[in-house]
DNA sequence: GATCCACAGGAAATTAAGGGTC
DNA sequence: GACCCTTAATTTCCTGTGGATC
C-alpha cells in the first residue's frame, strides 16, 4: 500500500484558490486574442501575400465553377501563412454570400497530425460528411478515392472546394507524399461536377525540390513566399493584439519590445511572440499583479522552454527514453561532454540487458531515434571522422538541462532505478572507449 | 594514392496491429 | 472467419563517407 505524504500546511485548497483569484484585478479584455487559432480581421505586413492570393482566387466571384490555380505557400513557422489563407477564404466567402452566390467550400487538414496519404483522404471525406465517416484504415485506397469523388460531386455539386494541406512537408514518407499529391493533382479528371483546388503550406522553402516532377508541375502553379517578420513588424503586431487582449496600461513598453526582439531572434516567429505574451499575462494574473514587465517575459520564456522539454521527454516511447538515459549516463560518468553513437549504443544495450521483457533495438534504429532527439533539441550531435583508427561516427551530447532530463526520466518507473547506473566502459582507462560497439562484449549476458 | 575503420543513412522488406468486406 | 487493406515500427541490406594511417 502506498501513501502520499502531504504537508498539511501546504495542502492545496481549491475553494480558497478560486476565491482569491476572484478578488484579484482583471488584466484581460479578451484573452482569446492571444491564442494560436485566433484570426484577426487585419493582418499587418502581409498585404503583398493577401493581394497575390486574392488575385488568384478572385475568378470564383465570376463563376462558382471557375477553378483558380493551385497555390503553394512557403515560409518559416509563425510567418502568417495559415492565418493569411484563412483570412482570404473568409473574405471570399463573405463576398460570395453578399453577392447571392454560393460560398466556396474548404477543408483544412494539418498534415502534421494526419501524416499518411490514406488518412489525409479519409480526413477530407470525414470533414465533408462527418455524419457517415470512413474508417482511418482498412479500405483499399482506390475504393476510398472512388467514394470521396462521389461524395464531392454529391455534397459540393457544381462548385469549387479548396483543400488546404498545412505543414505538407511533415508527410515523412516520400512515396506516400508523391502518391497523395499525384492523386489530388489528377482528381479533377475523375470528378463530374465539383472542382478541387489544392493549397499547400510548407515550412520548408525547398519542399518543391523533393517532389516528383509530374506532381510539381501541376500542384505548384502559383508560389508565394512568406518572409520572416522583423522585430519592428512584430512590435506593431503585438501592439495591436495587446490593445485587443489586455486592459490598457497593463503591458509595459519594455515588455513589448523585449517580446518582439526575442521572437525576431527565433526566425521572426509571431506565434512565439504571442505565446510569450500569453504566458507572461497568465503569470501576472495568477499573482494578482497589474503590470507586465520584461522580467515576466523572461519568466515566461523559461517556463515555455522547460515545459516543452518536459512534455517531449514524458511522451517519448520506452526505447527512446532508454537511449536518452544512455546519453545522460555517458554525460554524467565521462570526463568528456560528448559520446560516440557506439558508446551510446553499448550503454543502451547494457541497460536493456538489466531489464526484463525488453528486446533491444538494432543500432540502425537507435541511430534514427538519436537523430530524432537531436531534431527536438534535446541532444546535440555532429558526424565526425577519426580516420583509419576510429572511422566515422556521430558524437552526441546532452543539450537540454540535465536536471530536467533526469527529473523526467525518474518519473518513468521502468528507468527510475537506472539514473545512477554506471556504464561498464565509463571511467576505464585500460581501453580506448572512443568506439562503443567494439565494447559490447563488456556487457554481461542478460539473465534468462 | 590506396586502404581501412566505424559507422551514417537510404531503401526495401518484414512484422504486428487495427479495421473493412464478403 | 478468411482474406484483404493500411499504417507504423523495426530490421536487413547495402552503399557511401571523412580522415588517419599505410
Amino acid at each position: 500500500m502506498c501513501f502520499l505524504l502531504v504537508d498539511e500546511e501546504k495542502k492545496f485548497n481549491i475553494d480558497d484558490f478560486f476565491n482569491k483569484f476572484m478578488k484579484m484585478p482583471e488584466i484581460y479584455k479578451k484573452r482569446d486574442v492571444l491564442g494560436n487559432y485566433f484570426i484577426p480581421d487585419e493582418l499587418p505586413h502581409r498585404d503583398d501575400q493577401i493581394r497575390a492570393i486574392a488575385q488568384i482566387m478572385v475568378c470564383v466571384l465570376r463563376s462558382s465553377t471557375s477553378l483558380p490555380s493551385n497555390i503553394f505557400l512557403y515560409g518559416k513557422p509563425g510567418t502568417g501563412k495559415t492565418a493569411v489563407i484563412k483570412h482570404v477564404l473568409k473574405k471570399l466567402a463573405e463576398k460570395c454570400l453578399s453577392s447571392n452566390m454560393p460560398a466556396p467550400n474548404w477543408v483544412y487538414i494539418n498534415c502534421n497530425r494526419v501524416s499518411s496519404g490514406y488518412r489525409i483522404l479519409a480526413n477530407i471525406y470525414n470533414d465533408i460528411d462527418p455524419e457517415n465517416p470512413v474508417s482511418s484504415t482498412g479500405l483499399p485506397k482506390d475504393v476510398l478515392l472512388k467514394r470521396l469523388c462521389s461524395l464531392l460531386d454529391e455534397k459540393i455539386g457544381n462548385a469549387v472546394c479548396f483543400i488546404i494541406l498545412d505543414e505538407i512537408d511533415s508527410i515523412k514518407n516520400k512515396t506516400a507524399k508523391d502518391n497523395l499529391l499525384y492523386i489530388l493533382s489528377r482528381i479533377n479528371e475523375t470528378l463530374k461536377k465539383c472542382k478541387i483546388n489544392i493549397i499547400g503550406i510548407s515550412n520548408v522553402l525547398n519542399f518543391k525540390d523533393d517532389l516528383d516532377s509530374r506532381v510539381c508541375s501541376s500542384l505548384c502553379e502559383e508560389e508565394i513566399v512568406f518572409p520572416a517578420y522583423q522585430a519592428l513588424e512584430l512590435y506593431e503586431i503585438l501592439k495591436r493584439r495587446i490593445s485587443a487582449a489586455f486592459i490598457p496600461g497593463i503591458v509595459s513598453e519594455g515588455a513589448i519590445r523585449l517580446c518582439s526582439a526575442l521572437a525576431a531572434k527565433e526566425n521572426g516567429d509571431a506565434r512565439r511572440a504571442l505565446s510569450l505574451l500569453r504566458r507572461s499575462g497568465d503569470i501576472i494574473a495568477r499573482r494578482g499583479l497589474t503590470k507586465l514587465t520584461e522580467a515576466h517575459i523572461y519568466m515566461a520564456q523559461n517556463q515555455i522552454d522547460r515545459d516543452r522539454t518536459e512534455i517531449f521527454i514524458k511522451d517519448l516511447p520506452m526505447h527512446q527514453k532508454a537511449i536518452l538515459l544512455s546519453i545522460y549516463l555517458n554525460f554524467k560518468y565521462k570526463q568528456k561532454q560528448d559520446s560516440s553513437s557506439g558508446e551510446i549504443y553499448s550503454t543502451y544495450c547494457e541497460l536493456l540487458s538489466k531489464t526484463y521483457g525488453l528486446n533491444k533495438l538494432t543500432s540502425r534504429r537507435v541511430s534514427t531515434l538519436v537523430k530524432e532527439l537531436d531534431l527536438a533539441g534535446i541532444t546535440s550531435s555532429k558526424v565526425v571522422s577519426f580516420g583509419r583508427k576510429g572511422g566515422r561516427t556521430r558524437m552526441i551530447s546532452l543539450k537540454a538541462n540535465d536536471e530536467i532530463v533526469v527529473k523526467c526520466l525518474k518519473k518513468d518507473t521502468r528507468w527510475t532505478g537506472f539514473v545512477d547506473f554506471k556504464p561498464s566502459h565509463a571511467g576505464r582507462s585500460d581501453i580506448n572507449v572512443q568506439f562503443g560497439r567494439k565494447y559490447l562484449s563488456l556487457i554481461p549476458p542478460s539473465d534468462p
